[in-house]
DNA sequence: ATTAGTGGTGTTTTT
DNA sequence: CACCACTAAT
């Protein structure tokens, strides 16, 4: 078929017709890499090397996992439900759910996120009265998932000291809470698979046999489990191909590593690397300066981007004196832009934390600017979701305790603190789950009352899962269960009722999609006795575990054409021809919490390298003097990130910390005009060095004459305020 | 038993 | 600022 490889370049050519066992892509941002697994895929089934059914795809997102199967389908007419792509988690979930009875889970187990582990945790601890300060939760949590990360069961752990100790106690409570459950968490899903395939030599075989060819997509951002996991998927007659790039590893803190990619060409004896360097993306200039950034990096295996395209634009930079400011000046350039006949749906807004989008939705909503935001509260993660979902987990999985205490007084019913305490003695007496334990409690007046009717709820739920379909089961409980009722008292509860009808109108698209799977899987899969299709005629299970590990982005969406709002990590895979990327601090980006050692510095540059290339056409960065954040305000240092951009590449704004905004594009010949006058020709925002506290900001200005005081936020000694006239301050450099 | 109100605290990035 | 845990008042 020379069509489906028409238009490759020579190396992405090799990369999707190589025949090594193992090999190495080396993708730069923008290399087509995307296209070179989709095209490989296609290539491996089109030339019959393998049948869909051989191929295991892991990429890092469940929307990688979408637009890879969507391409693929569109290149070639064949059945892509044959093949299992996915993410590690995904398809980690796929294979415990067929295997359950091997790795000793319910059937129906259920998926905990983050916030739900966080809440077990919480309860292992009071359950076994360790203090919640000594111990912070958080801080197990991430033990725990650090350990898992590394596939590490509590009794692996080396436990230092009695803190150590203590914690790692905790790590062990919590599992065996967790398997009484019968939930599991993020990493448990990874290291019951591994654990199963390692013990498992059946069906370690029969997996090994079946996937001829793995591929994996992000390779640097898997973690040490993630990789001990491709060991043993992989075998002497399949093949592995995987595809990575160690400049865009941003993902350290969940335990990704990107040496995984040095490791991988020994221990898999990697025959062929091939480096993708030309980019499809971006214009010179901005390439550039993502070149230039990333040579700030030590530990790198490098590699240099080059585009056959134009400079095309100079990068620009904004300057402000607030974070209002800067969503104002951000406004005023989109307001132009969109003179220019631009779709807003091509251009996006980049922050490093959630929390810095609230200043730009109000300004965006203020300017009529159409909107949507990525990450921040997924739609799965609201709590009125969470609730109606409790309802469905406490009928599916009697032993859940969680959900079990999530919805037993919620909406209120007249069952407290002490009910809850009872019922939680006879569960112990009788070494029974919560909701078990109801049958056997003895409340008295309202109390008991509604303890049955809690009961009767539950157990309707249950039989209406089998004869009823999955969104009428969603209806049903949002309905019975007095949410709607308790949200329409509520004053802001409208949001939250529209939320809830969106989630049974979810249960309708789930129903729609799985039973159409479901067809196609039982008739292309039928060869394989491992591979039968689970929970039959009950979408519930699937249903639960599918709100768990999807974000549940799509959800809101009304297909208008938006500005997209993201953290720069949910940016990533993604292009768009207008970036903005603001906050540009020290402190916020580079994340201070970053800043101790070097390797977080150097995930922090990969991370602004990241957003850079991003941007197909026109780069905006920008940076505010002073920014509320915690509900107090910060005057920050203009990140150090901007001193490694060529000023070649960078065009400044001609209108600097204003408030007053012109008609036109800030990068029109405007004068400089002068605002903020202090003597010596000093002003706010300008960047300073004193004899004693080294180079700080100026950002604040009182007083006349001899009298005339600044305070200088100093890089070592924070702020100080200086009388002019005695102190002695030098501009530095910049501006 | 429930609620409203207070005070103290912690804040990056995510499957 | 937003989220909790705790207390006092219904």
């Amino acid at each position: 078929m020379t069509s489906l490889l028409e238009n490759l370049n020579n190396e992405q050519l090799e990369a999707v017709k190589t025949s090594s066992a193992a090999s190495l892509i080396l993708a730069g941002a923008g290399s087509g890499k995307t296209r070179v697994l989709t095209t490989r895929i296609a290539w491996l089934i089109d030339t019959q090397q393998t049948s869909p059914h051989g191929i295991l795809a892991v990429t890092f997102t469940n929307k990688a996992a979408q637009e890879m199967i969507f391409r693929i389908s569109n290149i070639l007419p064949i059945n892509t439900r044959g093949m299992w792509i996915g993410t590690f988690h995904g398809l980690c979930n796929r294979l415990l759910r067929q295997h359950h009875k091997e790795v000793g889970l319910p059937q129906s187990f259920q998926i905990l996120d983050s916030a739900d582990q966080l809440s077990v945790i919480k309860r292992v601890q009071k359950k076994h009265n360790v203090d919640l300060e000594k111990y912070p939760p958080k801080q197990i949590q991430y033990h725990i998932n650090s350990a898992k990360d590394l596939g590490l069961r509590y009794h692996q752990i080396e436990e230092t000291d009695d803190f150590s100790h203590e914690i790692n106690k905790i790590y062990g409570k919590y599992q065996e809470l967790c398997d009484k459950e019968g939930v599991v968490d993020f990493g448990e899903l990874l290291l019951r698979c591994y654990e199963l395939l390692k013990l498992n030599q059946v069906l370690r075989k029969h997996y090994q046999t079946r996937f001829k060819h793995i591929l994996v997509d992000e390779f640097q951002d898997t973690n040490q489990l993630q990789y001990n996991l491709l060991r043993l998927l992989h075998n002497n007659k399949s093949s592995i191909f995987a595809v990575g790039d160690d400049d865009q590893s941003i993902y350290g803190f969940r335990g990704a590593r990107s040496n995984n990619l040095k490791d991988y060409v020994n221990d898999f004896q990697v025959s062929e690397t091939i480096k993708l360097e030309q980019n499809y993306r971006s214009h010179g200039h901005i390439l550039d300066a993502a070149n230039a950034l990333i040579q700030n990096n030590i530990n790198r295996l490098g590699k240099n981007l080059w585009t056959s395209d134009g400079k095309g634009n100079q990068i620009k930079l904004l300057e402000a004196d607030s974070d209002q400011n800067e969503a104002n000046f951000i406004i005023n350039e989109i307001k132009t832009l969109e003179a220019d006949d631009y779709s807003l749906d091509n251009v996006a807004i980049f922050y490093r934390s959630n929390a810095q989008s609230r200043t730009l939705e109000h300004a965006l909503f203020g300017a009529g600017l159409p909107y949507r935001v990525y990450g921040g509260l997924r739609f799965f993660e609201r709590q009125e979701i969470k609730h109606a979902l409790a309802y469905l987990r406490l009928a599916m999985s009697h032993d859940d305790d969680g959900a079990f205490l999530r919805i037993i007084n919620f909406p209120s019913r007249g069952i407290g603190q002490k009910s809850v305490e009872k019922i939680n003695e006879i569960a112990i007496q009788n070494n029974v789950a919560l909701y078990t334990a109801c049958r056997d409690t003895k409340l008295t007046g309202k109390a008991e009352i509604s303890l049955e009717r809690f009961i009767s709820l539950i157990d309707k739920l249950r039989s209406l899962c089998i004869t009823k379909s999955l969104s009428e089961v969603i209806e049903f409980t949002i309905n019975v269960s007095g949410l709607i009722e308790y949200y329409n008292n509520e004053k802001d509860g409208i949001d939250r009722i529209e939320n809830l009808r969106e989630l049974v109108n979810a249960g309708m698209v789930f129903e729609a999609e799985n039973t159409l799977t479901r067809v196609d899987i039982t008739a292309s899969d039928a060869s394989s006795k491992f591979d039968s299709v689970q929970d039959e005629g009950n979408l519930l299970p699937s249903f639960l575990a599918y709100a768990s590990l999807e974000s549940g982005e799509h959800q809101a969406s009304d297909g208008s054409k938006a500005l997209q709002l993201m953290t720069v990590h949910a940016a990533k895979g993604l292009e768009f021809d207008t970036v903005f990327l603001t906050g540009l601090e020290e402190g916020l980006f580079p994340h201070e919490n970053s800043l101790n050692d070097t390797s977080g510095l150097e995930e922090e540059r990969r991370l602004m390298y990241v957003a850079i290339t991003r941007a197909k056409k026109t780069l905006f960065i920008s940076h505010a003097q002073s920014r509320m954040l915690h509900g107090q305000t910060r005057w920050n240092m203009p990140s150090r990130f901007l001193e490694e951009i060529p000023g070649e590449n960078v065009q400044k704004s001609n209108v600097e910390f204003t408030s007053i905004l012109p008609r036109t594009s800030q990068f029109e010949d405007l004068p400089p005009n002068g605002k903020n006058k202090l003597p010596n020709g000093l002003r706010i925002g300008l960047t300073v060095e004193h004899g004693k506290f080294g180079v700080g900001v100026i950002v604040q200005a009182e007083g006349q004459g001899n009298d005339t005081r600044v305070q200088v936020n100093f890089e070592n000694f924070g702020n100080k305020w200086l009388v002019l006239s005695f102190a002695k301050l030098k501009t530095i450099g910049k501006n």
